[in-house]
DNA sequence: TTCCTTCAATTCAATTTTGAATAGGATACA
DNA sequence: TGTATCCTATTCAAAATTGAATTGAAGGAA
């Protein structure tokens, strides 16, 4: 008779590699797992990975027990979001997965009421710019700039962020400000990355002529305002976050380069759960609030 | 994190009722069923089963974990059969669920040129008339008197079963032989219990008319062969059966009471395992070997 | 009632499982 | 070529888990 345990330990082997990342990321020592592999492999009779010196590689069998073993691990995410959903207690923690614009500093600052309201929560924010899997309780609620397509999950639309133009007054001085977009081809152009482009509302054709156009690029917003605010160019960037920056100042009469909707996310399932519910709720509240600051007219 | 050999322990508690009945039938203690119990109540930090003093009873979010728990073993299951598929060893055990009719002896006795040609395979024949789930691998091969409706099964239709109105000698000799089934009011009757009809190709009406004129009835063929040898009627009696049985006279020159197909079911998956494969040919040749005597003239 | 069986929980000694330390080999890089 | 880093397998003592035996309590049958 198989034991669960075991296909446990085997997914974790195969989606890391090798014993001693499994081991890692399940927070056993390499030799247990390194004998639950030879057990489960006496259970079935069949070689499951074959050993090299370099980590595990998986044979045939393998390969379709896996398929297997990932839909088992489906049903116990299933069962802890059961659980987390029954949760009513307003103490414990709550992960809030979110690009990095917005989560990387001020959504920190925007949290400090939650906080003195909560003070048993612990908030746990996971910048990250591939989305987290909510399904496989990676987070509790999201942040995203794009409707998400699974079942489970409740979205709420709420705020758009609008990005604009922006430069230091130091740099307006030295390099005089441009009168029209026009002018904007002879100044260095920040921008950010295509993979965030991608996820606002514009025309794939004005994506690429402002990315042909770029000096300086990144994922990382911190990355984009060091640039912006070292001079080295006139940056496209939020407007919620360059509104907290005095040294930032917004060209063109507050015209938008680009704007993104932003999507609330959290399982269907955790509803029920009352810190997710509680944050779920000052989230969505805290960004009507600042509609404004998003849309750049605060 | 949960650990999967609870949600099995878990599952079995949920199926069996008890801690003890779970424990006997995973071949752990009591007391080590008990203790997983708490530990998985602990992890997910809400009591899965009040515990009576008559066993267990489940709550409601024990009830939804259950679900997902199910789900857990269809996938250890499947795993399961793709070993077994793997399986291309001549010896080790083929387990073949079937009616009693044919399991109780007769299909005992024609296996004896299968033992002698593969002496490695072990035969555990099932006699069951609830019909085992072969996805869940409660057998390897089934003969069952209906199409089977799963998917990832192959089914084969092989020989249709005859029933024919049987005496024994010693009993016509006393109350006479009737000429034509419109005399058999004049007798006892035995028949099959009505579960077993109701897999035949028969008339719903004819099966209700019959029902009505029996004297003795049972779901076991023993039963029923036992009674027409005791000369307590007249039986509606497979004719393979009676064939091997030198006592019984049949009535009405061979007239078919009722008649139901012998269906050879096997995993799709079990295919490749030499062991399944080479017994599903074998029943399948032999049954085709016997087909007149499953039809009543041989 | 009394007896018999069944249940879950507890105790404690025996077994099993575990992890830290270590060995030994392969690879990448300087 | 040497060094550092990665891997798996092995050893052995410590820790965790297990089962046999037992307790106590409840229901069913006589």
């Amino acid at each position: 008779m198989i034991a669960w345990d075991d296909l446990k330990y085997f997914l974790a082997m195969a989606e890391n590699g090798s014993l001693s990342a499994a081991a890692r990321k399940l927070n056993v020592s390499q030799p247990t797992l390194s004998r639950r592999l030879t057990a489960l492999e006496d259970d079935v009779g069949v070689e499951l990975f074959s050993r090299t010196r370099t980590g595990l590689e998986m044979t045939a069998l393998g390969d379709q027990l896996l398929r297997h073993a990932r839909h088992m691990q489906d049903d116990v995410h299933a069962i802890e979001r059961l659980i987390t959903g029954q949760d009513t207690n307003l103490s414990g923690s709550v992960m809030i997965s979110c690009i990095e614009s917005v989560g990387a500093g001020w959504l920190v600052r925007k949290l400090k009421p939650f906080r003195a309201q909560y003070p048993g929560i612990t908030v746990d924010i996971k910048v990250d710019n591939a989305a987290s899997d909510l399904l496989r309780r990676e987070a509790d609620i999201a942040l995203r700039m794009f409707r998400p397509v699974q079942n489970d999950l409740v979205a709420k639309r709420t705020v758009t962020m609008n990005y604009g133009y922006y430069a230091t007054r130091d740099y307006l001085a030295e390099h005089g400000a441009p009168q029209s977009t026009k002018e904007l081809k002879d100044h260095s152009f920040i921008l950010p990355h295509d993979e965030i482009l991608a996820h606002t509302k514009t025309d794939p054709r004005r994506v690429y002529a402002l990315s042909q156009s770029a000096a300086f690029r990144s994922n990382s917003m911190l990355a984009l305002a060091s640039a912006v605010e070292e001079g080295i160019g006139i940056g496209a960037y939020p407007c919620m976050l360059a509104a907290e920056n005095d040294n930032l100042v917004r060209l063109f009469e507050g015209l938008t380069v680009f704007s993104a909707d932003i999507w609330l996310v959290a399982h269907a399932e955790l509803r029920r759960n009352a810190r997710i519910r509680a944050m779920y709720d000052y989230l969505s509240d805290m960004l009507h609030d600042h509609a404004a600051a998003f849309a750049g007219n605060g």
